[in-house]
DNA sequence: AAGGAGCGGGAGAGCGCTTTCCGGTTGTGT
DNA sequence: ACACAACCGGAAAGCGCTCTCCCGCTCCTT
């Protein structure tokens, strides 16, 4: 133990000698790869014990060409369009956690990767190949990230959060956005609310577009034809802007579905400024169930999204991925659920 | 190429072969180590363009001894306590970027690794200790976390976000929160606020007890000698109730600072009502320029933190930690700025 | 009783890279 | 001119691990 303290940690070659046995059966014994006899394996346990022994990383995904561990890349953040991606989206934070919690038990950890412009992409890709991670989970913030298909052209592993917009055979997780706008439709007609309004997200973001889309067919089948609209980008500002456009056209309104919950928490301020009472005279229903939803007054009745079991999920098929390479694309749908608060 | 293309993705020998030279050279081109010939530097990075070579950072780090990326550890997230931790918690998101910011340029990545129970924290130990990372950069959300201890135990390079509760040989940024909090102070009496009280955020945090002693000593300055004071956990319903406890002891406030955005958040609609304008009534100030700050209405006023800069700066002292083994630690104290909008 | 299947263990060949050591060439000082 | 240094490129030794062979043993089969 002393001398080897000398030469750094202690490696496999130690370990064996120790145990008095051969390299090859202190890694079989390790990897619990082919029997070994449990007397020698009861020896090999303690040497390894003994000398403080980790195995090393490196020197493992050489031979084994697997680095051990995923990237989460998060994609268009800083470039123009809506959210500010990254910093304060606590969609971020909760997709991590998913991912981390999914990980952790098998020892594994997230690389955390930017692509914010096409050479962030570029070196992303070009890590992932230096063996940096065995896939990518990816989270786009923007309709037509065009990472999807660099990753399949390398032929490196990815999950998608969200369907891609240019349809691609990649693996994703999503939500049924249709199926929450219609839990917000029922649920502002079981109200009984006649004069209904919503205000969407950026019409160029699938999500935005199923969301108005359900809300829209929601409200027809319940004898509504026409649904006004206004076009948010996300934030709270448009939210506050939309909501003042939507009250232009239509001062009567008594119920409002808006998009996500930071945009609602403007509308609510909007509804506020021009003296209308939340949920007396305008019911208003958010979507996400973010911590925006509580933090508004009255606390924001919200379609929820299960981020983080989807997150898990997104992890447990990029395994599924690196595991077995040759797996076809498989996708995955949850459906959301309605989180009645005050607001509606 | 083409007999190559079947024998997975090319190597440095691969390289050499093409260029005529050795494997040292295209290594030693590779790396910008020692005089190459320019003639023969061509010559070598046309044939990696041809061969669209790849470094491989399994071979190179089990050398070099060199991971070649950094740890970010979040440390106490799910645990009893404050935030949420990592979900939601706009903090981590502007650390994380402030990170990526720094590292991308060199070409790193943070591997992320979450910390929330002591078996939790062995685990990120020990894949520290197998090479996963060259070094960490730790938030920890609670006060006495023993991770420094272990980290530097471990003998593994480690920074700090914020001052460690129990005194240690570690390097740290951190913010100079009485200064913050004098700022607060300041603007509140050139305000002419008179009958002034705070809200706190957890006792057992530095920070809060800066926050806290930072106000009342510049207040005492201005010759107010009491400063009420009602704790919260930096949680929006925290600072509702503390804000609430604040108004019975002092019905005729008509300022108050608040240790941060959230319970600053929730203190407005204590304040709203109870029937009090802000800032007509009561003026107040906030902490952190978070995303909060600005979906207050009134728009917050509040004490700015560089969170991104201070990551930033973290992580080069990590980096130059890692670089020069022996060096002592050290620790970069960032001034905070104050925001000034509506609510003060 | 003899042949073969099965099993547990060791030897050793790499995985792809960096880096020391060496030899040959060219430049420099006296 | 001659010794010496500086410089550049190649050969080769590993870094620590996995995994394929291979060998010797036991045990079952016929």
């Amino acid at each position: 133990m002393s001398d080897r303290a000398a030469k750094g940690s202690p490696t496999l070659e130690d370990v064996a000698r120790e145990a008095g046995v051969s390299r090859a059966t202190v890694s079989r014994v390790i990897n619990g790869i082919r029997n070994v006899d449990p007397e020698i394996q009861q020896v090999v346990r303690q040497a390894i014990a003994d000398t403080g022994y980790i195995p090393n990383r490196a020197a493992r995904t050489l031979v084994t060409r697997r680095a051990g561990d995923v990237a989460l890349v998060v994609s268009g953040a800083g470039e123009e369009g809506a959210g500010a991606g990254l910093p304060g989206d606590p969609f971020f934070g909760r997709i991590a956690g998913g991912v981390v919690g999914y990980l952790r038990p098998r020892g594994m950890y997230p690389v955390l990767m930017l692509a914010d412009s096409d050479e962030a992409r570029r070196q992303v890709v070009g890590h992932l190949r230096q063996g940096h991670a065995d896939g990518a989970l990816l989270v786009s913030t923007h309709a037509a990230d065009p990472l999807p298909r660099q990753l399949a052209a390398a032929g490196l592993p990815a999950v998608l959060f969200a369907r891609p917009a240019r349809p691609a055979p990649v693996s994703f997780v999503d939500l049924a956005h249709q199926d929450g706008a219609r839990l917000a439709a029922d649920h502002l007609v079981a109200r009984g609310c006649h004069r209904v309004g919503t205000v969407t997200g950026p019409l160029d973001v699938l999500a935005s577009q199923d969301r108005l889309t359900g809300f829209r067919d929601a409200m027809a089948r319940h004898g509504h034809p026409y649904v006004p609209a206004a076009e948010g980008n996300f934030t709270l500002d448009s939210g506050e802007a939309a909501m003042h456009r939507l009250l232009a056209e239509e001062p009567a309104l008594d119920g409002v579905f808006v998009a996500n919950d930071l945009m609602a928490q403007g509308a609510l301020h909007a509804l506020r400024e021009t003296g209308r009472d939340v949920p007396g005279d305008v019911a208003v229903v958010g979507f996400d169930d973010s911590s925006a939803a509580l933090a508004c007054r009255p606390a924001l009745t919200t379609v929820r999204q299960p981020i983080e079991e989807m997150a898990a999920e997104m992890t447990r098929l990029l395994l599924d991925l690196i595991e077995t390479p040759g797996r076809r694309p498989t996708s995955v749908i949850f459906e959301p659920s309605l989180v009645v608060r005050q607001s509606a």
